[in-house]
RNA sequence: GCUCGAGUGGUGGAAUUGGUAGACACGUUGGACUUAAAAUCCAAUGGCCAUUAUGGCCGUGCGGGUUCAAGUCCCGCCUCGAGUACCA
């Protein structure tokens, strides 16, 4: 029999199919393990051969758990909503749902051909009215939630409206909005309704503010800050403003610290924890209330009599140094403050900083601006006054968007004050601050300050605290960079919220009884004519409280019949929680079983990208917080392990055309010419880099009477790595490969490519090395010219034995430590000494073929087969690794010299000696040298030490 | 700028706690089998110098250091990649 690849995969892929093989239990005996895959969204471009690494070393894992006698979850599923198809609806008019559909059908054969071992009965999808149900039902739970900050958990609205009937909010320590004002319990009682509702969404966990948001004109919808990057969308390159809107947000802000708290006990890597710190931003300092001088504004501005400008400072102690403040120009006091004088010129610069973009704010960081309110403030310990600026170099996003500028301590402080002539006064012990400020906490002593003179960064901070707190002017206070993420999107490809508007405009939650609230059709996918979302163009989109059902629009009457939501949720709604809904995917009453949830609990290995490490990977775990806070899930954290799969790049392919005309260069004649590269398809090139000038031609019929300049008779192309993508015609698709080489070549040869997580090009030719394995190994289990199923009944020789134990071991440390590229040479090494040994033992081969088993299950199956065997392989359990055959003629020495060197060799024992021997007497003759004697003679005594006679 | 990660043959990459650097594979060269090709198998393959040899010297981005012993540890640089960016 022949080694028919196609046949053999087809066979075993049919086979997983029809026996449900990989269906995992909720209900069993065996130890649970979770490994879950970042699911994918379905582009319509399918796979390439980046895709699947990651998806290829978790089908590796699970395989190897499953010898291993757990029960293992692994299941796939699709991120179906998402822009591509929304954009490709408002081109074609072709409904998202049906571009989905086909582009989820491809991806599903293309994963099929693979051979992984997923449970597809668990499928989610989240653009499923039957998925997102819950994610709708998680917004309600949110909606309803508050954070209490003394018992430090998420909690039930309804306890809330409890101790505000009972005292109002004065005692209540809650995440809620900035302008939260106090109110008593009487006061409470005389808010009206809506006034209620208003308060109450200033506590919930999701709620509907004015908030500065990204917008982008360009999508026509509002991105989170990770969507954002450099100041343009990170879909497409559009650029980004700040805008004030009406737009739900996640109070993702209140679970900061334990967001960050929570990195501590989860077995991530570095780079990635790292990212999430530096994301969330933890800044120790304080915040300082400056008393703005009533002398200078005249009370016609309305400002009331006693207004205090807030700032956080990270460096309390250089207070004494504050000679101005700093507010952003959005600042809402800038108004209020400006003198009459300075009015003009404060407005100019306002407006001016409005036009330009967070782009050009950002490129262009070195010229300095900003303008004199004409307004002074109170320095709250020398009472002198100081004059309040305004400057962009001041965010107001961050903090409170107001500064105390201590030039001497903080370098664009002193550049402002350089600038704008604003003296700049020395409060350090020894510091020259002649030419830059000085920012060294750690060398800090401050002189010129009062009751701090003298003291470093930690004292002086300290103590400044007491004395702020003492005099009522600040408070020592924790900041964080990360802000709440803006959770609408003005799309028409998302979920729906749960949410319609009341006669008083106030948001109101649907019964969720009635969920899913499902999308509704629409003519167009663009937004309205006046400017709405894409959900404005449906005509049935209004609730009926009366009925609860969906109504047309036609009826609202703001009665019984009120307008439902326009906006969308973001993409990372759906992937929020997903890894839970697969352990109970059908459920129709609850997200997921406790039964369910109480067996899996978590996932134990998680692996994807790291691109995700401040979205999703964010985002899931505050929702898992937020679930666990509410007794709904088990852990407080999602994943115990996570791994970042590096990506593979593709090698793009150049052909250089020379300028001015269409005749191009093959790369070795190109030095002195002017040529343009030109991507080049890299099918059209062989290995050799020699492009196929014909194919070329066909492929761009505008080269058809070019002129090819060759070196030695052949075009040699340019090689580029580049990202993977149909843009640069690089892309390698994984349907071919498994055309020409099969699956299990595939999957070997993306293992043996190198380290899991380390990004790497891709090259096609390479993999014939790993095929020609697969074939070797085909026929150790078969004989003669014919190639006819043999293996015999004989003992294996020792020799034998030891390449199996010795395969064993290495492979099984290698899983474990996810090192999967080198188990791939091990096997090679295996197959090659089991065939110079003609090892035909049964014994040693059906081990074997177990082995082999997650990296190539499909040939791994049918050998297993082959061997008499008639259940399927992945309940046979993996090989033990026996030590006697490696270590039989050797023993193992400890070696001391000295009390210092110490070594262990695993070698016979005149080897070992002779080893030992030689290195001591190398370090003996070094010695000896050195002090011009002879060396002394070594004896090893097996066992222990290191004897020198001499 | 800051934070993190990485630099090893022509290429992808191996190398327990510091212990024979270059495993395994690709590529290249030579050979066997073939009318030929493909496929398969065998041999060589870091550089330089020797070749009478089971020979010598140099080699893990650069410069120092620790050690009997450094790709691995320490100090100072260089280069590349990723994240982040006026965060007070």
């Amino acid at each position: 029999m022949k080694f028919n690849f196609k046949e053999i995969e087809a066979k075993w892929q049919e086979y997983w199919a029809k026996h449900g093989t990989f269906r995992a239990s909720n209900d069993s005996e065996k130890e649970k393990f979770y490994v879950l895959d970042m699911f994918p969204y379905p582009s319509g471009s399918g796979l390439h051969v980046g895709h699947p690494l990651g998806y290829i070393a978790s089908d590796i894992y699970a395989r190897y758990k499953r010898h291993k006698g757990f029960n293992v979850l692994h299941p796939m599923g699709y991120d179906s909503f998402g822009l591509p198809a929304e954009q490709y609806a408002i081109q074609t008019g072709q409904h998202p749902a049906i571009t989905t559909e086909t582009n989820i059908k491809r991806y599903r054969e293309q994963l099929d051909k693979l051979g992984f071992s997923f449970d597809w009965s668990r499928e989610v999808r989240t653009s499923d009215p039957k998925y997102y149900k819950w994610t709708q039902w998680i917004f309600i739970q949110l909606f309803n939630s508050w954070y209490n900050l003394n018992s430090d958990k998420a909690e039930d609205i309804t306890d809330l409206i409890g101790l505000f009937e009972e005292e109002g909010n004065a005692n209540v320590k809650a995440s809620c909005n900035d302008d939260t004002p106090l109110f008593s319990a009487t006061d409470w009682a005389a808010f009206s309704p809506k006034e209620k509702q208003e308060m109450l969404l200033k506590y919930r966990l999701t709620y509907l503010a004015d908030t500065e948001v990204n917008w982008c004109p360009a999508l026509g919808t509002v991105l989170a800050n990770d969507e954002v990057v450099n100041g343009v969308s990170e879909r497409g390159g559009h650029p980004v403003i700040r805008k004030k809107m009406t737009q739900w947000s996640m109070r993702i802000t209140a679970y900061a610290q334990r967001l960050l708290d929570g990195l501590e006990k989860i077995d991530w890597p570095q780079p990635l924890k790292d990212s999430q710190t530096n994301w969330i931003g933890r800044s120790e300092g304080a915040s300082v209330k400056f008393k703005v001088l009533e002398s200078t504004f005249d009370n016609s501005r309305n400002l009331e009599p006693r207004t205090f400008i807030e700032v956080f400072t990270t460096r309390p102690d250089t207070i004494f140094g504050a000679t101005f403040m700093t507010l952003a120009p959005e600042h809402e006091l800038v108004s209020k403050i400006t003198t009459p004088e300075q009015k003009a010129e404060v407005e100019a610069y306002v407006e001016a900083t409005a036009k330009r973009s967070e782009r050009d704010r950002m490129a262009d960081v070195k010229s300095i601006t900003g303008a004199f309110t004409g307004a002074f403030a109170e320095h709250p310990f020398t009472k002198e006054t100081i004059p309040v600026w305004i400057g962009d170099y001041v965010l107001a996003g961050y903090g409170t968007g107001a500064v105390m500028s201590v030039p001497c301590g903080d370098q664009r402080d002193y550049d402002f004050a350089k600038h704008f002539g604003i003296p700049i006064p020395n409060i350090f012990e020894g510091v020259d601050i002649s030419e830059e400020a000085f920012a060294n906490k750690e060398k800090t002593i401050i002189a010129n300050s009062d009751f701090l003179n003298g003291l470093s960064y930690k004292e002086a901070t300290k103590k400044i605290i007491a004395e702020l707190e003492k005099i009522g002017a600040g408070k020592g206070k924790v900041n964080y960079r990360l802000r709440d993420a803006v959770f609408s999107r003005q799309r028409y490809w998302g979920e729906p919220f749960p949410v319609y508007y009341d006669a008083e405009g106030m948001p109101q939650i649907l019964g969720e009884e009635h969920l899913p609230l499902e999308l509704p059709e629409v003519e167009k996918y663009l937004p309205t004519e006046t400017g709405e979302p894409p959900l404005g163009n449906a005509t049935d989109w209004a609730w009926d409280i009366g009925t609860n059902r969906v109504v047309g629009n036609d009826l609202i009457d703001n009665k019984t019949v009120f307008p439902l939501e326009l906006n969308t949720m973001p993409g990372w709604a759906g992937s929020s929680q997903y890894f839970n809904r697969y352990m109970d995917p059908h459920n129709d009453d609850a997200i997921f079983s406790r039964e369910a949830v109480n067996y899996w609990q978590d996932v134990d290995l998680y692996i994807g990208g790291s691109e995700h490490a401040t979205g999703h990977l964010l985002y899931s775990r505050f929702w898992q917080k937020f679930m666990f806070d509410k007794g709904w899930v088990p852990a407080d954290e999602y994943a115990k392990k996570l791994i970042n799969q590096g990506m593979i790049t593709g090698t793009s392919a150049f052909v250089f055309r020379e300028e001015g005309t269409v005749n191009v260069v093959s790369k070795g004649l190109i030095q002195e010419k002017k040529v343009t590269p030109i991507h080049a398809d890299v099918s059209l090139v062989n290995s050799s880099d020699e492009l196929d000038i014909d194919a070329f031609k066909k492929w761009q019929p505008e080269y058809e009477e070019a002129k090819f300049i060759l070196e030695e008779g052949k075009y040699i192309v340019g090689r580029e790595v580049e990202k993977m993508s149909k843009s640069k015609y690089n892309v390698v698709n994984p349907d071919e490969i498994c055309e020409e080489y099969g699956a299990d070549s595939l999957r070997l040869y993306e293992m043996f490519l190198g380290p899991l997580e380390q990004s790497k090009p891709w090259n096609t030719a390479g993999i014939t090395g790993v095929h020609s394995f697969l074939k070797k190994m085909w026929r150790l289990y078969h004989s003669g010219t014919e190639g006819t199923f043999s293996v015999s009944d004989s003992e294996p020789s020792k020799e034998n034995l030891k390449t199996l134990h010795k395969t064993i071991k290495k492979v099984e440390e290698d899983i474990e430590n996810f090192s999967f590229n080198t188990s791939v040479s091990t096997f090679m090494i295996c197959v090659n000494e089991l065939s110079a040994q003609k090892c035909t033992s049964r014994e040693i081969l059906e081990p074997l073929a177990i082995l082999v088993s997650p990296y190539a299950p499909h040939i791994a199956e049918e050998l297993w087969q082959g061997l008499g065997h008639t259940q399927t392989i992945s309940y046979a359990s993996f090989p033990k690794f026996e030590a006697k055959y490696i270590t039989e003629s050797s023993k193992e020495y400890p070696i001391s010299f000295n009390g210092k060197m110490r070594f262990t060799l695993e070698l016979p024992l005149d080897m070992a000696k002779e080893e030992i021997e030689k290195t001591v007497m190398a370090h003996e003759r070094t010695q000896q040298q050195l002090q011009g004697r002879t060396p002394k003679k070594v004896i090893v005594v097996p066992g222990k030490i290191v004897n020198i006679v001499g």
